[in-house]
DNA sequence: AAATATTAAAACATCCGATGTTTTAATATT
DNA sequence: AATATTAAAACATCGGATGTTTTAATATTT
């Protein structure tokens, strides 16, 4: 009645090392750059075997805390989570979950168009450079299919940055890897890049005039045309489901 | 001149035999359920040693990809990446991040107003039915705090769940959590919870009347007081950092 | 026949020690 | 001064011995 005991699993030595090491991360007492003993010592440290620290340090790197490096001045030291890792993470969650593309462009038009409100305010002379710049470089190079992801999302990611705000800007890096693992398979062609060029421009135009409203508008259009640029684009190798897409033609 | 050649890392054979088994499952080769061969057979059919396939499983396991159990009929099991796992991935990246209560605040206010917004047109009565049996259940417990948490996660997961867009709902289930465990340190009061219980019988009854705007507006209200209750309650362990929050006082 | 206790086997968990590889600092050579 | 060599520290890998857990099959009891 109303009990919740929580399910205990049986303690491998392993886990028990990697998380009184995540313990002592997480409580500040091992600091970024800070040095681990050597296995053999650390091991003994812990009343344990080799095998059973070099498992928990296999599992502290996948968190992305440790890095271990090989050689005479190796070790295994603290290392900062970079958002590559938590991307890896991401990828493998949503590998199952396989949200529709009308996910991704729902939770878009809720943040994106907000975040260049708030840039229409903030965004100083060199931050519309950038952005001018990297829309320059896209028409440039209108073929590097890999070149231009990458300038799309930092146009998108360089938005986030005015603000700030470092939850948002993980959120939208994260949905902006995502898309472009659709497009790459949805191989869009040569008038969706122009219609996200134009999409970008009409972006940096209202926000050099800083005017919000305009701004957000402009962002919410562009995002919108991008998820219907993509539904358009027939590939024969893929079915697109109802609610949006992304399954192998088998 | 612009080349950009990527880092090598020295592959570790755990490294290898892991991306190989995460490739396998992200193709589809392997399903859920699927079970992999003993330690001894599989390794040899690497060619490695069981050491470095232990390895592997490790890093597969905090991935959440693979489930190893043990006993007679144990083995790894390959598992869909649950939610937490993801969501203690997210809790070291943002302990290095270390987000203010003002982006938590904002990124709320972006999102949540406009998911009730839909859930005003959604929400059937068996929705509305368990929200206010949430908020019932939060008013005659008012001590038990962990309760009173898992209450406030699921209230608005709940709302969340009813637009059925399962990115919006990583994304908003994290903050939840997150914040919970800031409002743990910063100990919030019996008003506090009041407020709380009031904000979401408001945005219940907007719901009821169907009126997304109002509904809307009352998310963007609850979301704010919260922020506001949160810096209020001066808590003399915690230092409250100009740009929000969360520090210990040391 | 049903319930309970015992046993056996499969599979992971742990340990250990030998050997290999990488990396770098110190040294020697040119 | 530049380059090449060497030595040592630390991780990487291996394989086999031993322990532990879990469950299915069997035996025992009621």
């Amino acid at each position: 009645m109303g009990f919740k005991f929580e399910t205990v699993k049986a303690s491998r030595i392993s886990e028990n090392i990697a998380e009184q090491i995540r313990a002592a991360i997480l409580d500040g007492e091992l600091k970024i750059g800070d040095q681990l003993p050597p296995e053999k010592e650390f091991a003994r440290h812990f009343g344990a075997s080799k095998s059973s620290l070099r498992e928990a340090y296999r599992v502290l790197e996948a968190y992305g805390l440790l890095e271990i490096r090989q050689g005479m001045s190796g070790g295994a030291f603290v290392k900062k989570v970079d958002l590559d890792t938590i991307k890896d993470s991401l990828v493998n969650y949503f590998f199952f979950e396989n949200p529709g593309l009308r996910e991704y462009t729902e939770i878009r038009t809720f943040i994106e168009p907000q975040v260049v409100r708030i840039c229409a305010e903030k965004a100083t002379d060199k931050d519309i450079e950038y952005l001018e710049n990297n829309i320059k470089a896209m028409e440039s190079e209108p073929d590097a299919e890999n070149f231009i992801s990458d300038l799309d999302i930092a146009f998108h990611k360089k938005l986030v940055d005015i603000t700030g705000n470092k939850i948002i800007s993980l959120v939208v890096e994260t949905i902006q890897t995502a898309l472009i693992n659709i497009k790459r398979i949805v191989h869009t062609d040569e008038n969706f890049l122009k219609m996200v060029c134009e999409g970008h421009k009409k972006i940096v135009a209202e926000l050099k005039a800083h005017d919000p409203e305009k701004a957000s508008k402009a962002m919410l259009e562009h995002i919108n045309e991008v998820e219907k640029g993509m539904l358009e684009s027939k590939n024969g190798a893929m079915i697109i489901t109802e609610n949006g897409l992304l399954k192998k033609k088998q």
